[in-house]
DNA sequence: GGCCGACTATGACGACGGTCATAGTAGTCC
DNA sequence: GGACTACTATGACCGTCGTCATAGTCGGCC
């Protein structure tokens, strides 16, 4: 697997995410964690005392943070950045994906909103904090865009509404088509935000 | 709980439905349906011998023909029925049950996705043939409605995506916020639709 | 009555999960 | 060297889960 040399326990969150974005957070096992990050098992319990809800939200924070990374560097890398374009590009992250590698895993966040919702509140907390972690850079991005401060947010949360939704239409189909389409009817609206700065 | 007097059989799909809604498919006990359906536990291999594969599959079919069927009375009960209106509507029907009943549960075939569409390849297909049986309807409603056809279809994909991740959004939130976001943003971009036959 | 099918009712089994307890190793500082 | 801390390594416990097996009930039909 190459896993770049950090230490076990971000290997263990790592690990954490990318299970639970394919099989949920019910079915990921804690043994099946710590194989999967090549550590041993007696660690879970040394770094992770919370037990499997903290390893959990920990996996989720991760997730949360990764994808508000992401958004700095998409724009970075847009030869003609606006906001249909930078959407377009989130959601190509996720059209790769597909074809590359197939559809086994869609995203960590909604898995633990699906399965931790109702019953753990702590797990509760740490996708909506990982849903803010999201959408922050998006409206921040937006704005620096053009689009008007007010619209902004409303905008960034529309967006990763409509991709997560996608995210999902697209593994029950294995097929991008849900993903491709979003993308499509949503970005007209999004540039047409831009130019009602009157 | 006032269970209409269907058959046992019946009942028990619709309990097991109501419980993936809330904990996932992963967490949902066979016990805990029959129990949940006030029927007998016995009754479950009697029902489905397939065992639990096919009443989560059961169950999300019946999610699928249910959200299909409302679309229908969702148009019948609107003044003044517009592309924006019918998914205002379909948004409030979250936003209601959210704010009488709180967050206890999603979307039941966001769920079975979430924790099926890697490790069951036939409750993957149900849920991509509920996916189906809900965007039809939506897709035949916004015709009626005058949108052209060949936009129909990936308007309705767009209007179930968004609704979907605005559904997990709110979830993690305990807010209603997302839901009214999306119909907001959304309502300008489908009535516009309407008036583009041209 | 006797039979049979549909359905109910329980107990048991095997597997697996998360967690705890305990012991072992390695490196460091005194 | 010896104590101490960080980490590794396993085995065991106990609960729960899905499933199976078996037996029991009930109603109609010959």
């Amino acid at each position: 697997m190459a896993v770049s040399e950090r230490g076990p326990r971000e290997r263990m969150v790592f690990s954490a995410a990318q299970l639970i974005r394919r099989e949920g957070v019910a079915a990921t096992g804690m043994r099946e964690v710590a194989a999967h990050a090549g550590a041993p098992r007696g660690s879970l319990q040394h770094y992770f005392p919370g037990g499997k809800e903290q390893l959990v939200n920990e996996a989720v924070g991760w997730a949360g943070r990764y994808a508000g990374n992401r958004v700095a560097r998409f724009l970075a890398a847009l030869p003609e950045p606006t906001p249909a374009a930078l959407f377009a590009e989130m959601v190509r992250q996720w059209t790769d994906e597909y074809e590359a590698a197939g559809f086994a895993g869609g995203c960590p966040v909604a898995a633990a909103t699906v399965d931790c919702a109702q019953s753990t509140d702590s797990t509760r907390e740490a996708t909506a904090a990982a849903f803010a972690a999201w959408t922050a850079p998006v409206a921040r991005a937006l704005t620096d865009l053009g689009v008007p401060g007010e619209r902004a947010e409303p905008l960034a949360t529309l967006m990763i509404s409509a991709l997560e939704g996608a995210i999902l239409i697209a593994r029950a189909e294995r097929d991008v088509r849900a993903l491709t389409t979003v993308a499509h009817e949503l970005g007209p609206l999004l540039d047409a935000a831009v130019r009602e700065r009157t």
